[in-house]
DNA sequence: AGCACGATTGCCT
DNA sequence: GGCAATCGTGCTT
């Protein structure tokens, strides 16, 4: 513990216990919680809407099916409540949440999060890249996995890292959601076959009284 | 060594 | 709606 460094804090995170439930549970049990990053003494927070499950060694989408283990998909072996990001196609990366007990990989990656503080900090890394903010970004910060760890600082230095540290960390605020939650088909897995059928695809209904209170802030 | 491709995004027509 | 960007990984030569 480092003195008098007065730190924001948002909420209790989530226990060890939170994190043991099948993806399938926790894809549904972390929308509403607080995703929270600390990078270069940065600090922001969002709130998980929307979510998906990968089901493991027998999920053709998900990265570990057939048991498939290297350097790349190595975190999604960890117990539950930890973190599995990767790079997609060359330039994005995607930020999952470790399910189930140890070998067993199951992930939720998270797909979108409803900026909850530090958004201004969220739009300046969102544009960085063209170094314009235009008002359709502006509208749409982190509402995709790629958008919403670029907006957070989310890359391979987190992979592997436990979700009740620092630099990275998942809270509850006391703004879980108890209704209005859809399901439906994963994205952009037609490799998949029958899986990419399933509705193992979670979000926060655009009327569910979160998404107004987020907007409101 | 070579090459196809991806749990995405943003810009183009 | 189409498609290029961009690179680590995994599979083929």
């Amino acid at each position: 513990m480092s003195g008098g460094c007065k730190m924001r804090t948002f909420g209790k995170k989530m226990s060890t216990e939170f994190y043991t439930a099948d993806a399938l549970c926790l894809a549904k049990a972390l929308l509403g919680k607080l995703l929270v990053t600390v990078h270069e003494g940065e600090v922001t927070a969002g709130i998980i809407a929307d979510t998906e499950a990968y089901m493991g060694t027998t999920d053709r989408a998900c990265h570990a099916f057939g048991g498939h283990r290297s350097a790349k998909n190595e975190s999604m072996y960890l117990p539950g409540g930890h973190a599995y990001v990767y790079m997609i196609y060359g330039m994005y990366y995607c930020v999952n949440v470790t399910a189930n007990e140890k070998n067993i990989p199951e992930a939720v990656l998270i797909r979108g999060i409803l900026p909850f503080y530090g958004r201004e900090i969220m739009v300046s890394r969102r544009a960085s890249r063209t170094g314009v903010v235009s008002p359709h970004v502006s509208s749409h910060i982190a509402d995709g996995p790629g958008k919403l760890c670029r907006a957070m600082a989310i890359d391979r230095s987190c992979d592997a890292l436990r979700l009740d540290g620092e630099r990275i960390y998942i809270c509850d605020a006391g703004l879980t959601p108890t209704e209005e939650v859809t399901a439906s088909e994963r994205l952009n897995i037609d490799y998949a076959g029958e899986d990419a059928l399933r509705p193992w695809r979670f979000a926060l209904s655009q009327k569910d009284p979160l998404r107004r209170y987020a907007a409101a802030q």
